[in-house]
DNA sequence: CTGTAAACCTGACAAAAGTCATTGTTTCAG
DNA sequence: CTGAAACAATGACTTTTGTCAGGTTTACAG
């Protein structure tokens, strides 16, 4: 229990035995937890990053500024997952901004521990690597959707895939609760198109919602709608 | 001269005192090279590819099938850039097509020499690791260009891009020649509207056309209406 | 050369999405 | 409990983009 943070390492970068026992005590030696209130950020685009960030409870947005002003989020981070490893690794500044969007716990892993374990532990290394080409693949896949797809179907598409990454509690409704205008972000578009889009959902009954929450109710309709029909 | 296949691996992994002597002739030694005519493909969507393909001479598009039946293209690969990297290292089939958009020259490298060396020398998977961080990166760009802008701006963009990474002859006409639907695959629209805005840009003196090809003209009117005026 | 297929272009229209303005509804700090 | 601020919703309108249905030009195999 008390090594946690270890885990988010490992369960991040896939692979229990890649790095030694040592390894493992010195990167959890030197964690540190925080405590983070929904709507703080946890770091700015554009910063240097000593360290990554590996989420214990709560979930983060990772956005962008684009020129026109909005945000556009790139991912949700949720339990389990690490923030800033591409800064890290790469060693350039973040090219992303980590804003929470429930209350948080993170933990901070210095940079030190983690880049000697890439330089001496092969097998951590491929890895990490191995994951990394799994995110990138995912990445050309998001951009074929937002580019292909209407806005329509990418907001139908966000419902399923929030469901099926965050879950829903007994009531169907989603773990997540984002506001309108983080949906549109999410899918990259005005938010009140977005507003028009969820409601026009909840009259013909493919989700409910209940003050903020959202809850899909008929899933083949909304998967139907993103396949083109 | 005879080596530069092995120029391609190193300059893509940016890493030329990352792999060792012997690992490099071993990568030198098994490599096999290959003509493509414009419009054969190279490799296909959901193949298993048992190697990388290093582009020698020309251009490939990469692209991928949306469920519209369009083609998206994710990159443009020329002379230095290994294509199927992620496949190998992620032991996944390909998730895109790579297709000559030019004569071309490619050198196949299979993929154990590969493997090898990255579970071998800590190193050189470091190289790569960074290297794969970085075009992640340049994704998450992707990603706010494609569902921030408009259609005029993402056009715009994609004449100065390339522009950049392919170069200009004399008369100032790009390097590479696409046809108006490879554009519109690029940038995500219908071909209609971009030959449409191809006019307009004409009209107004941004650009200039002969025959297929097309020349940068104006440059700042055209960086201006990519950053939004 | 020359016919033909592919590529390019254009107009007319429809659909999708964005913008602006306004009002209703929550939320939550004090 | 309450009032301001944040959020959600909706109408009216414009702009952007896509689609369909023709045309014209260009490339090139035979």
């Amino acid at each position: 229990m008390k090594n946690r943070c270890e885990n988010c390492i490992v369960r991040q970068f896939n692979s229990l035995r890649a790095m030694s026992k040592e390894e493992l005590k010195r990167v959890s030696d030197s964690k540190i937890t925080r405590t983070i209130k929904k709507g703080q950020a946890i770091f700015e685009e554009g910063e240097k990053l000593n360290g990554v960030y590996c989420v214990r409870d709560g979930v983060s947005k990772l956005s962008k500024l684009s020129a026109n002003g909005k945000d556009q989020i790139v991912k949700l981070a949720s339990k389990g997952e690490v923030m800033g490893q591409r800064s890290v690794i790469a060693e350039e500044s973040t090219n992303l901004s980590a804003v929470a969007v429930s209350d948080m716990e993170v933990c901070f892993i210095p940079k030190e521990g983690i880049v000697d374990a890439l330089h001496k532990n092969p097998n951590f290394t491929v890895e990490v690597l191995r994951h990394m080409a799994h995110d990138l693949r995912e990445a050309d896949d998001v951009i074929v959707n937002m580019s292909q797809k209407t806005v329509k179907q990418r907001i139908a598409e966000a419902f399923l895939y929030l469901r099926d990454n965050f879950g829903a509690d007994t009531d169907g409704f989603l773990n997540v609760t984002l506001s309108r205008e983080d949906i549109a972000n999410v899918v990259g578009t005005a938010t009140e198109s977005c507003i028009r889009i969820i409601s026009e959902f909840k009259k013909k009954k493919y989700i409910k919602t209940s003050g903020k929450k959202i809850g899909v109710v008929d899933e083949k309709k909304l998967r139907d709608l993103v396949d083109g029909f």
